[in-house]
DNA sequence: CTTATATGTGGCATAGTGCCACTATATCAG
DNA sequence: CTGATATAGTGGCACTATGCCACATATAAG
């Protein structure tokens, strides 16, 4: 489609005039988000129950369309739709992909837009905005459950996304609460990154990124006291090679 | 805008026959590419001065709207236009990230995925679908360019994507022809990167990711010849960590 | 007081890197 | 033919990060 390309209009007032957006044929344009967070050391999906068709009660991801009116760009429709879903403001969000084809949605050419985010736990019973069906699934189930869309392949993709994220980056501070110990944190990463850390190394290079403030307070349960931490001021990459 | 969430329909069927896509206000979506190459050791990007408003006159990146009759994803129309444009089939081709607001366009609320393509050298003029005027315009003039709509804006997140890309991957081997020596390999780095590398460790490093066959052949120009090499099958990555 | 459990450190062998001087092989100028 | 110049390619060492794992430390439970 380049319907732009052949056109002479005397002026680009008269072009505006003449055109407007909805004359152009256009696919379905949504936002899905895949938001993740660790509950008792275990990887969880946000998903809604789908209320309508197509696919109702189906689990879906989180999103729908771009609110036009009230939605400046897609990262906030992104926003909003993480806050009705979960009442959380600022989470680390990201954009994973564009996924556009025609065979996606029983509807026709369809193209969504795909972020993930990170919290630490919320509950999220009754958050959600209509009284859809909204919970935490466990990342080993979203194997064993049918899904709407292709929105079990964009779990994936996001989660590759994470996985991979996680080794390079501090983003893995963001499903932890504000105290944590070394070990809680290393865990963490272990799980999002999907990989066994070695502790010495770990701890070596926290310390070398500069990344933690120990704090004057420790975390006891069993086994000998652990420090409790804050994370610093986020830096965007700190370099470790394989974690 | 969550048109299907408060609906209750007696069967998806129905609710099919009653709805398209059309119905729900959806904005307008386009493709864009940043097409890089390496034109005697300078980074070129393909621009397209635009021959209809708006932005008539202005210098754009190679895109326009998906073809809902002909393209059966994203990715089709992104490799259709760069044929259209290049006359290229198989480049290298990544998503870097949609963009989507309302004062990008002022058309209104647009909505655009933008992918970055890396090709070795192609003559370019007159390989154009309708007579636009198409060039190679230098990095370094980008600057210096006014571009149409937020054009600019998509190069230099094309850009920086792409830096960062070259440093942990083998995509760079994608501007350079079959035959090249290792030092032209580190130089394309170089530039990609924008990053000046040391001899030694980038050979040592070329070798023990075994991406590089030597041939039986030399290049022979000033100086010493130096032994030519062509790309092995490509892997993924070669984790470098600074190159 | 002993055991279980978890935190935190010491220290070494190994591997990858930056650095740069040095060698090798061609062309070109006179 | 000779020496200057230019580029290709290597030798080798100091430095740093990593994996590994034994050992020391600190608490609770029995």
């Amino acid at each position: 489609m380049t319907l732009n390309n052949n056109m002479n209009y005397k002026s680009e007032k008269e072009f505006l005039n003449q055109y407007d957006a909805k004359e152009f044929e256009s696919p379905l344009v949504t936002v899905d988000l895949c938001i993740f967070t660790l509950i008792e050391n275990d990887l969880k999906v946000l998903m809604v129950k789908r209320s309508s068709f197509p696919e109702k009660g189906k689990l879906a991801l989180p999103g729908g369309f771009i609110d036009l009116n009230s939605d400046s760009s897609i990262e906030e429709t992104a926003l909003r739709k993480l806050l009705n879903k979960t009442g959380v403001k600022s989470p680390y969000l990201e954009q994973v992909s564009t996924i556009g084809n025609k065979s996606r949605d029983p509807r026709g050419w369809s193209v969504t837009t795909l972020y993930f985010a990170l919290l630490p736990y919320v509950d999220v019973i009754g958050a959600n905005e209509f009284g859809d069906e909204v919970k935490w699934l466990s990342m080993e189930d979203v194997a064993i459950n049918s899904m709407a869309f292709d929105h079990k392949e964009l779990i994936h993709l996001a989660r590759k996304r994470l996985s991979n994220k996680v080794s390079y980056t501090d983003i893995g501070f963001h499903v932890l609460p504000q105290k944590f110990t070394l070990s809680q944190l290393q865990k963490a990463f272990e799980i999002l990154m999907d990989h066994k850390l070695e502790k010495k190394s770990f701890r070596r290079r926290m310390m070398a990124a500069d990344l933690v403030q120990e704090l004057d307070e420790v975390s006891a349960e069993r086994g000998r006291p652990a420090a409790l931490y804050q994370a610093k001021s986020k830096q965007p990459y700190f370099f470790a090679r394989s974690l």
